[in-house]
DNA sequence: TCTGCGATTTGACCGGCATCAAGGACGCTC
DNA sequence: GAGCGTCCTTGATGCCGGTCAAATCGCAGA
């Protein structure tokens, strides 16, 4: 992973959690950013109704904190054991006016300035559960993967229950789903907390068409086929999701 | 609606458009806000496969244009003939030296700073076709509705599909949930583009934790029934998201 | 190594919703 | 008001994925 946006001379405290254990909770104390050192962090909203929907993992050097990504809004839990360090709010305050364009480069990365989420929003609402696996192990690999011999080595930190409240479906699918990838040899799953792409082309064309293209490169949109009323279920292309 | 963000001193243009032409799209210059005048706004993303995916809807008072609500992340466009005000890039820098304060609040708006945008993701991923249809159209009340002799007069600007697409559905299911609603005397449609609320805490119920319940109030969260292992598909409950 | 518990896998079943297909209502223009 | 295109409603059918259930795996602690 590059250099990380927060140095060690920026923190004032570091937490460890074990699985499960929260780092904040909805309401608490807002203001503060947090950078991930180690695991992996699970941004979520409890219902209730005892449901849980995850809107984001945070990865090693990931920050968040703000708006949509803070205590205002959701929880923060470790996905699995994991490190977290704090830049708290006089700490910010102090780097607003020392350094003003590194300060406004973190804020936008802890209100989630990273990542596409409406991408997310957009796998969820209509992808077929088999492209919405492969979307999410596609960008895990994208984001963690270490390339070995050719093929993609991805840790996969947190459980199946959360990819699950992650992507909108049950944990019995995803590993259902998981299952598929492994028997059709796109990837090979090593433990349950590590697999490997063997087959990246084909696992990022299921993500972005639906569809199991086998060719090395993404398909151009004038050669998908789709019927003028609407597309068939499993060609849906997230490519110009994707693309923005 | 409340006195608009925007004043007509702010603003340097004007726009129309008829229903379903852009007021702008993914990839136009980025830096200019909007400010919705009449109609309705849809800010949507468009997939090669053809699929659409309605993020947000903006109506009238409504303030729209930067981040995932501007030109590098979405499509805007007219969910039915409106009317939309513009304070471009340089006007947003002179108010920012001239009302910093004012123009934060703008800028934050700008961003969706108004909804609650996570409480959608949440109602898409989980919730049923009754209860996804219940929560929005409970929404449309609190945003549009118009009390009269004790019901709530709503307008519904966008069609059918719109709504499908902005509630991860197809706009046949709309159309039936929407039947079956009226069937129950919980809303009247009034023609295609304008509905009664007749039993708004039972609307309001049905959205929240998918029962029929037909208590007045809310049931708290201690009243709700549901196994240890996860509650049943109808008993889900908002109530935490809408909360925050 | 044994034991126990939580996580995962796998199977069987079925219900909700997408899909396919007409038919009807609405709002244009002429 | 006739004609026409678009939007909406309603019906029939089939399948994906949720639900329930049970067996297996993997890890931690004794």
């Amino acid at each position: 992973m590059a250099k990380p946006l927060l140095q060690t001379s920026d923190l004032d405290l570091f937490m460890s959690r074990p699985r499960n254990r929260p780092f904040f909770s909805e309401g608490d104390p807002s203001g503060a950013i947090y950078q991930v050192e180690s695991g992996c962090i699970r941004l979520q909203k409890m219902t209730e109704g005892g449901r849980r929907c995850v809107l984001s993992f945070c990865y090693p050097g990931d920050v968040f904190g703000l708006g949509t990504h803070g205590p205002e809004q959701v929880d923060a839990e470790a996905a699995c054991a994991s490190r977290v360090s704090r830049l708290g709010h006089l700490g910010l305050q102090r780097m607003l006016q020392s350094e003003p364009t590194r300060a406004m480069k973190v804020i936008d990365a802890a209100y989630g300035g990273q990542e596409p989420g409406s991408e997310h929003v957009v796998m969820i609402s209509f992808a077929p559960a088999e492209q919405k696996l492969a979307w999410f192990l596609a960008s895990l690999g994208q984001r963690l993967g270490q390339s070995v011999g050719g093929e993609l080595l991805v840790d996969l930190p947190m459980m199946r229950a959360d990819i699950a409240d992650h992507l909108g479906m049950t944990f019995e699918t995803v590993s259902r789903e998981m299952t598929k990838l492994r028997d059709l040899k796109i990837i090979d799953l090593l433990g349950l907390r590590k697999f490997k792409i063997q087959r990246a082309a084909v696992l990022q064309s299921l993500a972005l068409t639906g569809s199991l293209a086998t060719s090395r490169h993404v398909p151009s949109p004038s050669s998908l086929a789709f019927s003028p009323r609407m597309p068939a279920r499993r060609t849906f292309d997230l490519a110009a999701a994707s693309a923005g």
